[in-house]
DNA sequence: CTGTTAGCGCTTTCAT
DNA sequence: ATGAAAGCGCTAACAG
């Protein structure tokens, strides 16, 4: 146990009431000169620091906001939540950060704890698939901004980038340069944002008569890699859903002894900072990440500050990257 | 604001005292059956969870911890981070992330908000100059370990990895191979790690009667691709402070005409997961992230329950990772 | 301008 | 086994 003193050690120090020392804090009321100079320097004396735990509990506000995301090993993540924090301590709030590896029970353990900590607002990015808990808590009057999904069971706030464009930017510039045959190793399957790239895939290989597989495995490495390789036969492209995939992708390929790109393109999505020093250099997809965490915490305190409207959807705008992963077939 | 009920209300409901509904729920006396059961049906339907900001004012333990940390978005620190939030939420704590850039006032200023927010703990990482303020803090019973860095003040717990047998092992292969002429472009100077690495390799250099160069630069891609863009002349090797500089290094290198390792042999230091896949695969020096994180959360833990002894400092082992950014030189 | 007082939601004696 | 009441550190009426 750490020794504090407290606003009442302070206030006999410098010989006042404690609503004096907390006029003085918070500037809430005129002091007068003199005792403001004295509250100040017993505060200084002291080493005091005021409980924001203390003043949560009173005021029903606790400065602190969480934020429930997969895995924040993953740069995709990583570089969102520097985006939140940056904005949110320049805020005064702070950020309670959970890793849910996606997993549904997880997320509703956590959103219990964090409702236990009377966060004020939650960041979340998790499965796709609705959470009755988390639907009752928005009820109730939780604030909360979706990240990279929009919650469908609720109108709620959200920060996404456009996936359809971001698809079709990378399908237009594949097909454009020949290719014809597809294999998409997609992410998670209950995730927004993998059911919805599959949904643009699969419309479009149908307008333009493409041959096609699809997958749904998850968001990682390993599960690039362990698709690949046991994939017999190559197509012209294999599209990922996300680097990291891609990069596992592009790893078995090579174990198995071909060349990217010159016998498979390969393409991913995010563009996290590493791409573009992959081995090849990654043609992908860039999410504006640190804009989307950024973003996302600029609305949560504009609806918990209850200073602009509600349920205000954000869509960022998908570039697509041309590096060396992929090739141009003869046409 | 959230509407949430409180134990109050569950009393009520339940027809019970708000002692009892206490009790039933820390189960810090017995109660019979028959009102535990009321109480129990009263929090479920009700959808009561208990306020752990309220408990944590009285008990004077809130169940967070902080971590500061220099960058969120550097996958070294992340998988340390996902190493210690594993771990304590385990335990039943949370972590409150703090993203400091190495600079000293930031620093100072997060330690003042985490005390505010009545942290349990601290996982530190940050600049080598001692903090006056963290110093104090720890007198006054903030418990706290230091991750990668000892505290030269203070007796106090860190946990790190032996950097002076990874720098060994590093120079012990690259001599081995007959590299003789090295440029060390490190990272922060401030840095616990950057100043140990710079030691062992002096007095090492020294002793080898290798030539060399040293340069403090910072821990960031960039500061590295700058410092490889300033460079004329080219050594045997360049030595990096860790991965991301050294991909820095690599791309300046490359951008200006020269094939690693063919002209150059370049290292780096932490192998997080990517400098496996880099191009080229990155020659590095293995240091367990994770293992950090969880060990150092472990350990605080303990401090934290008191259950052990304290102040004791857990060093791990680094691991010599050979891949192809270096070559064997004629000797 | 300043002080007194009543809670915020909970745990914990202290009675019963 | 159960309830009443004090108090954790603070803010916000309410008096003066």
């Amino acid at each position: 146990m750490m020794q504090r003193p407290g606003i009442k050690e302070v206030a006999k120090k410098a010989g006042v009431s404690i609503s004096t020392v907390s006029r003085v804090l918070n500037n809430s009321a005129p002091v007068s000169e003199e005792l403001e100079k004295r509250v100040k320097k017993a505060i200084e004396e002291l080493g005091y620091y005021p409980s924001s735990i203390a003043k949560g509990l009173r005021k029903g506000r606790t400065g602190t906001i969480g934020f429930i995301l997969p895995d924040i090993t993953n740069p995709f993540f990583a570089n969102i939540v520097r985006g939140a924090e940056d904005y949110l301590r320049k805020k005064g709030y702070n950020l309670i950060l959970c890793n849910s590896d996606q997993d549904r029970k997880q997320e509703t353990e956590l959103l219990k704890i964090l409702i236990s900590k009377h966060i004020d607002g939650l960041l979340f990015t998790g499965t796709g698939s609705s959470n009755p808990l988390l639907v009752e808590k928005i009820r109730k009057g939780l604030k909360v901004v979706f990240l990279d999904r929009i919650f469908e069971e609720i109108n709620s706030s959200y920060v996404i980038v456009d996936n359809k464009i971001g698809m079709n930017l990378l399908l237009d510039y594949l097909i454009d340069v020949g290719h014809r045959n597809f294999i998409f190793i997609n992410g998670n399957k209950e995730t927004f944002s993998a059911k919805i790239r599959y949904e643009v895939f699969a419309e479009r290989a149908r307008t333009e008569k493409l041959e096609f597989k699809h997958y749904f495995t998850e968001f990682s490495y390993d599960a690039g890699y362990k698709k690949a390789k046991r994939l017999k036969g190559l197509p012209d492209v294999i599209l990922c859903g996300n680097d990291l995939i891609a990069y596992g992708v592009i790893e078995a390929l090579e174990e198995k002894g071909y060349k990217v790109p010159e016998d498979v393109s390969v393409t991913g999505f995010d563009d996290i900072p590493f791409s573009k020093h992959f081995k090849p250099p990654l043609t992908t997809v860039y999410q504006p990440m640190y804009e989307m965490g950024r973003k996302s915490a600029k609305l949560l305190l504009e609806i918990i500050e209850e200073k602009k409207v509600s349920n205000k959807g954000i869509v960022l705008l998908p570039k697509l990257v041309i590096r060396e992963s992929t090739k141009e077939m003869r046409r």
